[in-house]
DNA sequence: CTGAATCCAATAGGATACTG
DNA sequence: CAGTATCCTATTGGATTCAG
C-alpha cells in the first residue's frame, strides 16, 4: 500500500485547507445563494469583518472559484460570483453539508439549496 | 431565507474547520483505507508528526468520528477505528475528493469526460 | 509501540481606523 | 460603497526530547 500523500491527496488536503478556513465555507455559501457585492455578503455572513471578508474572496478568487468583475457604472460597481468551478464546488459540498446537518440534530426535509 | 449564519450553517462551518486542519483529511483518509494502529497512520501519512497525529486522532475522537479502543494483549495494542459516523463522513466526502481530484489534473480511475 | 511535554516560529484572526 | 492599513493576541504547527 503506497502513502496517501503521493499524488493525489494532496490536492484533496489542499481542498479542505482552503475551505477549512473560518468564514469561507459561510462565503462560498452566499455566493450561491445570490450574493454579488462586497455589501451583500457582508449582510449575509453575520459577525465576518471586512478585512477577512476582504481577504477570503481574494483566496477564493485566487483558486478560481469566484470571479471579480468590475462595471464601469457611477458608481462602480464590483461584482463577486462563482466560476463555473465554483459552482461544481457548491454542488460537491452538499452531501457534506447535509452530513452536518443531519448531526447537529437540524431536521432538512428536503429542500436543498443549489442543484 | 433567513441569513445564512442562523442555525444551520454554523454546523457546517463547524464541519469545516474541523476537517480543514492541516492533515485531518490524510487521517480520515488512512481510517477508511484500514488504518488502525497509531504506526500504522503514522506510516500511511507522509510527513505527519507524532504530536499532530496524536492530535488530530483526539479531534476526531471528540468529534465522535473515530473509536479508540484499547485491546489488552502484551503489548497493549491501541486501535483507532471510524464510528459510524466517521464512515458516513467519508462517504459525503467522496464528491468534494473527486472535485479536487478533478481539479488537479489527475484522472479518477473511471474515466471522466470532459466536456 | 504509543504517545506526552516542551519550546519556538509562523500564521490566523479580531478590532479599529482610515481612504478613493 | 469597497476596501486597506495597523496593531495585537491567540492559535497552529514543526522539531525535539522524554516516558510508560
Amino acid at each position: 500500500m503506497q502513502s496517501i500523500n503521493d499524488d493525489t491527496c494532496p490536492s484533496f488536503e489542499g481542498t479542505l485547507e482552503l475551505i477549512g478556513r473560518r468564514w469561507t465555507g459561510s462565503v462560498v455559501q452566499a455566493a450561491a445563494r445570490g450574493a454579488r457585492r462586497f455589501g451583500e455578503y457582508r449582510a449575509m455572513i453575520d459577525g465576518i469583518s471586512d478585512r477577512l471578508l476582504s481577504q477570503r474572496l481574494k483566496e477564493l478568487e485566487a483558486a478560481g472559484l469566484i470571479d471579480r468583475t468590475v462595471v464601469p457604472s457611477t458608481p462602480v460597481q464590483i461584482l463577486y460570483q462563482l466560476t463555473a468551478e465554483g459552482q461544481a464546488l457548491v454542488v460537491a459540498l452538499q452531501p457534506l453539508s447535509q452530513w452536518s446537518l443531519r448531526r447537529s440534530g437540524s431536521r432538512v426535509t428536503k429542500e436543498v439549496p443549489v442543484g
